[in-house]
DNA sequence: AGCACGCCGACT
DNA sequence: GTCGGCGTGCTC
């Protein structure tokens, strides 16, 4: 192994649990005859009362300014636990997310790590097995009970405490006679369990590839041999400076992405480099694990959430080792240690799941990207629908395309119903939630035995408020999306719509501004609604529920899945986390009801999101030689995200998207810059959230240049104000580039913060509440 | 975050 | 005088 070991006066070290405020790199003398490396996890004495806090080793240096260096106290892991890229990437995550280095580490590896001298076993071993047998067949031994132990290890060579105490039957004290008596060692022994891979699925026939997909694998090798660019700057200064070897796969559903880098990733595997393939979580299936395993067999290591964390563990252990050469998973395999990567894939890099809701709140397209430039590695980003973010940077020669347009089974694309949900109100029978085609189509299919999905979006805290008569959305003059109905803390009765990132208020009005019928509304569709309209309708057909309410467990997600994909029932009703995952060919009907919520969500990525579910739901359907059916249902259908939806014309999307983002300063031409201010007393996080506005706004006019285009708003607070018993303030920061606000951040973060009040910091986030 | 130092008031 | 309250500042 290549580690680095340290060879001169002093080391330096980061504190695991440093909070901001402290964080930095301290010095430390090494402790005399012991091996030092850089990633190895010491112990030191640290402060005036010299308590012992867990350091990693970050580098070293012959000189010290300080005249009273401490000695490190132990060695808690002598081998090195991460990789010098490794540490250089934690500080680059200190930078970008402010967070501590001590949490960007403990973010890279599993926390299982840090307890390696623990995840040990007693093992046994006879110390001259002939001499034992010996022994055994001279019955040479005084008990039952020790003649089985050493039976059992004659056999096994080597065993645990615990199984030769569960097999033989015997206490933990027959070990320690025959320990006293010579015969056998007591040893500690890292744990190494089987993982389960024996996921074996036997893959159908190589596939052909069509002639997209030899021009994506040969365009794609070719970025791998290109000169780079030379830096002119330290490696840290940010991406632009380089060449990336990054490129878009934009290939539709079924046309074989997975394919291109599989044939890309055996390529960089012959070069003798490494390769890691993101996959969102919910696509982590076993037929998908088994398409990489039957590939790349033990050269193979897969991450997924049902490891455990001893298994978790192993596998980590075996990459650290070098025993891997590829890694598959999901948002957090992105950290793996992995040495000389020659490839990153993010496929269907659109997915939410890969942006980390807890701190630091990185987003795995970063990491990628600071670790290709490490390595010199290729970027591939795939997915049917990209996001705009990543088009645009094909678009400015960031990254470059690759299109897969054929599909591989051509399956009908199914048919696209609008229903106008303004003009069913007139009906008699209307129940709130059902068209009239839909239920004619839900009732044609279940006759035939086919299945039905209904999605509705997630009815939560962003009421909208829309005109049931005209489909006209009350929106943000400014910002262009979606006020939500919010109570006024102070008094409840008071509704008010508030926009989610410049703060306007607007009230609630009754009459329609645009059409002036009284039908302003702002009361959503759940899906506890919709299964109660659907017995109403269907009182012999079965329906599941999937929403927050029902996927309770671990498992209760798949669970569900697998009933309705085994024709347990008739019809599926969820939110959208149905549209994900698998595919149901007996499915013949989708219903979207209530799209204009799904449009509206208060945040500029909802037409994104929108477009997403719309293309992936029309997807759901059609699968099977049968044509589907998909039906929209909403009052204000006449959009132009429905209608590219429609025509699966996501270039159409995109273009109108861009130019949405470029008015109203989104990403990629604006970034929003969040900070959260909470506390237990109102007061105090009122106090340090206006005093927090001040000193950046004294921060800005001290260099008007550097801060040129940056908005900083008023405080107020969040559209969630309390959140468990603390009060919540936010400060929103829009500018054109990120480094103004990092910038900004930076402040923050030198700023000695009261006691009491917490705050967050975060950067183009999903949710705004 | 911890922990010591220190500057002030209450108390045997 | 001295014990202890917590505000302030430093940590290699």
């Amino acid at each position: 192994m290549s580690e680095v070991m340290i060879s001169k006066k002093y080391l330096k070290v980061y504190l695991l649990d440093a909070t901001l405020e402290f964080d930095a790199e301290y010095i430390y003398l090494p402790l005399p005859n012991e091996e030092h490396y850089i990633g190895q996890l010491v112990e030191v004495p640290f402060g005036r009362g010299n308590s012992l806090r867990r350091a990693i080793i970050t580098d070293q240096t012959d000189h010290s300014e300080f005249k009273n260096v401490k000695e490190i106290t132990k060695i808690i892991i002598k081998s090195p636990i991460y990789l010098s890229d490794q540490i250089s990437l934690a500080k680059e995550m200190k930078r970008r997310y402010f967070c501590s280095v001590g949490q960007a580490l403990k973010t890279i590896s599993p926390p299982t790590v840090f307890e390696v001298g623990k995840k040990t076993a007693r093992a046994c071993k006879l110390i001259d097995p002939q001499e034992a047998k010996d022994l055994l067949a001279g019955e040479g031994f005084t008990s039952l009970q020790q003649q089985r132990v050493v039976e059992m290890l004659l056999q096994v060579d080597s065993a645990l405490a615990q199984e030769i105490t569960q097999a033989c039957q015997v206490s933990d004290s027959v070990l320690k006679t025959l320990e006293r008596k010579n015969i056998l060692e007591i040893f500690t022994e890292k744990v190494e369990r089987e993982v389960e891979n024996n996921l074996v699925w036997s893959e159908p026939e190589v596939e052909h590839l069509n002639l997209e997909q030899e021009k994506a694998i040969q365009g794609i090798l070719q970025l791998a041999k290109q000169k780079p660019v030379s830096s002119n700057k330290s490696s840290s200064d940010s991406e632009q400076e380089y060449l990336l070897r990054e490129s878009l796969l934009f290939g539709i559903t079924g046309s074989g992405k997975t394919e291109v880098y599989l044939r890309i990733a055996q390529d960089i595997i012959n070069q003798r480099r490494t390769v890691i393939i993101l996959v969102p979580e919910i696509s982590l299936t076993p037929l998908m694990i088994s398409r990489f395993t039957n590939k790349f067999a033990d050269k193979i290591a897969v991450l997924h959430s049902r490891l455990t964390v001893t298994q978790r563990f192993e596998q980590w252990q075996k990459i650290l080792n070098q025993e891997k050469q590829i890694v598959v998973g999901a948002r957090s395999a992105i950290f793996a240690p992995l040495k000389n990567i020659g490839l990153i894939v993010i496929d269907e890099e659109q997915e939410t799941s890969y942006r980390s809701e807890t701190t630091p709140r990185y987003v795995a397209h970063d990491i990628a990207r600071i670790r290709a430039i490490q390595h010199d590695s290729l970027l591939i980003l795939g997915s049917a629908t990209p996001s705009v973010e990543t088009f645009h940077r094909t678009e400015i020669g960031k990254s470059r395309l690759f299109k897969l347009t054929q599909r591989a089974k051509q399956a009908p694309l199914p048919k696209v119903h609008f229903c106008a949900m303004n003009q069913e109100h007139a009906r008699p029978d209307f129940d709130g939630v059902f068209s009239r085609k839909l239920l004619t189509n839900l009732q044609n299919t279940f006759d035939k035995g086919g299945q039905a999905m209904l999605f509705i979006n997630r009815r939560g805290f962003a009421a909208i408020l829309q005109c049931n008569s005209c489909g006209y959305v009350v929106k943000c003059p400014n910002c262009e999306v979606a006020m939500t109905r919010h109570t006024n803390q102070h008094n409840r009765r008071a509704k008010r719509l508030i926009c989610h990132y410049c703060g306007l208020i607007k009230p609630v009005m009754t009459t329609c501004p645009v059409c002036q019928s009284e039908q302003m509304d702002s009361s959503g569709l759940g899906t506890q609604m919709v299964e109660d309209a659907f017995y109403k309708h269907f009182p012999d057909y079965r329906a599941l529920r999937m929403d927050f309410d029902t996927t309770v467990g671990l498992n209760a997600h798949q669970e569900i899945l697998t009933a309705f994909g085994e024709g347990e029932a008739d019809c599926l009703i969820g939110t959208q986390m149905i549209a994900k995952g698998h595919d149901f060919p007996n499915v013949q009907t989708v219903g979207i009801l209530a799209v204009d919520s799904l449009l509206n969500t208060g945040t500029y990525k909802s037409e994104e999101r929108a477009f997403q579910l719309l293309t992936q739901a029309a997807g759901r359907s059609g699968r099977s030689d049968i044509q589907g059916n998909v039906f929209l249902q909403g009052y204000g259908l006449d959009n132009h995200v429905i209608k590219s939806a429609a025509e699966q014309d996501y270039l159409k999307f995109y273009k109108a998207q861009l130019e949405f983002r470029k008015r109203a300063e989104f990403p990629p031409f604006g970034q929003i810059g969040i900070i959260m201010i909470q506390g237990l007393v109102e007061r105090t996080v009122r106090n340090e959230a206006t005093n927090l506005f001040i000193s950046l706004q004294k921060a800005m006019q001290n260099d008007v240049e550097y801060f040129k285009g940056v908005t900083l708003y008023t405080p107020a607070p969040a559209p969630i104000a309390r959140l468990r018993k603390r009060y919540r303030y936010r400060l929103i920061i829009k500018s054109p580039k990120v480094l103004q606000i990092a910038q900004m951040f930076y402040f923050i973060s030198r700023r000695k913060k009261p006691s009491g009040v917490g705050i967050s910091l975060d950067i183009n986030p999903e949710h705004m509440l």
